[in-house]
DNA sequence: AAGTTACACAACCGCGGACCT
DNA sequence: CAGGTCCGCGGTTGTGTAACT
């Protein structure tokens, strides 16, 4: 019945690994290779460790090609914007920055990043009045003080399963099963999809059952919290800095409240295909929580839109929280 | 110079799903 | 199918070291 016993935990030396130890892996790997079997692996090499102890080691550490330190601004915006999209799933953040472990990304995230976002966040990080709100960046919004979450709802979807029931409607995922990749699915699988080869203007099905906003999509354009602004439309943009776009509630000719969806895109894109993803969050009881992910040039950025959001209930929420 | 604190990162722990018998 | 282990993941802890007092 079942397996041996991983190892004798009695036996098993702990801690940190010396010099000799990791050349005894390394050279064993190298000529074996890891034979699928982790458990067995440290008896063959000659090592006193568990073989949990030495894939760890193995993959964070002594595996060809693993980058350490000095993480590059591209690779700050690429974390940033899948932990905005799927939170601290690391291992498959790990798998969109080559040579990055999903232990380095985890401590990176957790020693210097998300400091240098909470940071620059001491300014507001959204902005509103009555029929006009911008979205955040999630993942600025992810880190923001306990309080300042219950107020954009952001909670709700910074974490994958909140999106599980968009994932049931069809659509192909993409070959990295990445979330980016889920999201297009799962938008793909309502017809929200949005690239540079399809008609810009589009009207999306109902998506707020209780008779609330209509979506469409129109030319990228409009707000920002970065102080940027995109220009152009179609293939053509302009822009210094990651975009980030967001929502705006508009009147029609019946009167009736739409929301607009801004649109994203990361700087020195020109003219480079680019795509976006829209899905909505909702239930019978909460209104509609919408999310926006995209990008152009293997660049991403996620926002989101909490319609119940206004400046009445930020006050009594900041109120409340005092 | 010694002690303390803060920081970075390596390593461990525990859990859940996959897999084996 | 049940009961057990294995594997991989994310959260947490431990350790070394730089910075500060």
């Amino acid at each position: 019945m079942g397996r041996a016993p991983c190892c004798d935990k009695a036996n098993v030396k702990k801690g940190p690994w010396s010099p000799e130890e990791d050349r005894k892996l390394k050279e064993y790997i190298h000529k074996n290779g890891t034979g699928g079997n982790w458990i067995a692996l440290p008896h063959k090499a000659g090592l006193k460790r568990c073989g949990k102890s030495c894939r760890l080691r193995w993959l964070n550490y002594l595996r060809p090609n693993i980058k350490h330190g000095d993480f590059s601004d591209d690779e700050d915006r690429i974390i940033c914007n899948l932990f905005a999209s799927i939170g601290s799933r690391w291992s498959i953040i790990a798998a969109q920055l080559p040579g990055r472990t999903d232990n380095d990304i985890k401590n990176y995230w957790n020693t210097k990043l998300k400091k240098k976002l909470m940071h620059g966040l001491q300014a507001p990080y959204y902005t509103t009045h009555n029929h006009h709100s911008t979205a955040v960046s999630a993942a600025a919004a992810a880190v923001t003080s306990p309080e300042a979450a219950p107020i954009m709802s952001l909670q709700h979807l910074s974490f994958p399963h909140d999106y599980s029931h968009l994932y049931s409607g069809g659509g192909s995922f993409g070959p990295n099963n990445s979330t980016t990749s889920l999201l297009s699915a799962a938008a793909s699988s309502r017809g929200l999809l949005l690239n540079g080869e399809q008609q810009v203007l589009r009207t999306s099905p109902r998506l707020d059952s209780r008779g609330g906003h209509d979506i469409y999509f129109d030319e990228p354009c409009a707000t920002t919290i970065s102080s940027s602004v995109v220009h152009g439309h179609g293939h053509g943009f302009g822009a210094e800095t990651i975009i980030f776009g967001g929502f705006q509630l508009q009147e029609d000719h019946h009167h009736k409240a739409e929301a607009l969806l801004l649109a994203s895109v990361a700087s020195n894109q020109m003219d480079e295909e680019y795509n976006f993803a829209a899905s909505c969050c909702y239930d019978e009881k909460a209104p509609p929580l919408l999310s926006l992910t995209g990008g152009a040039g293997g660049t991403s950025s996620s926002f989101f839109y909490d319609s119940t959001y206004s400046e009445e209930t930020a006050t009594a929420t900041r109120a409340g929280a005092q």
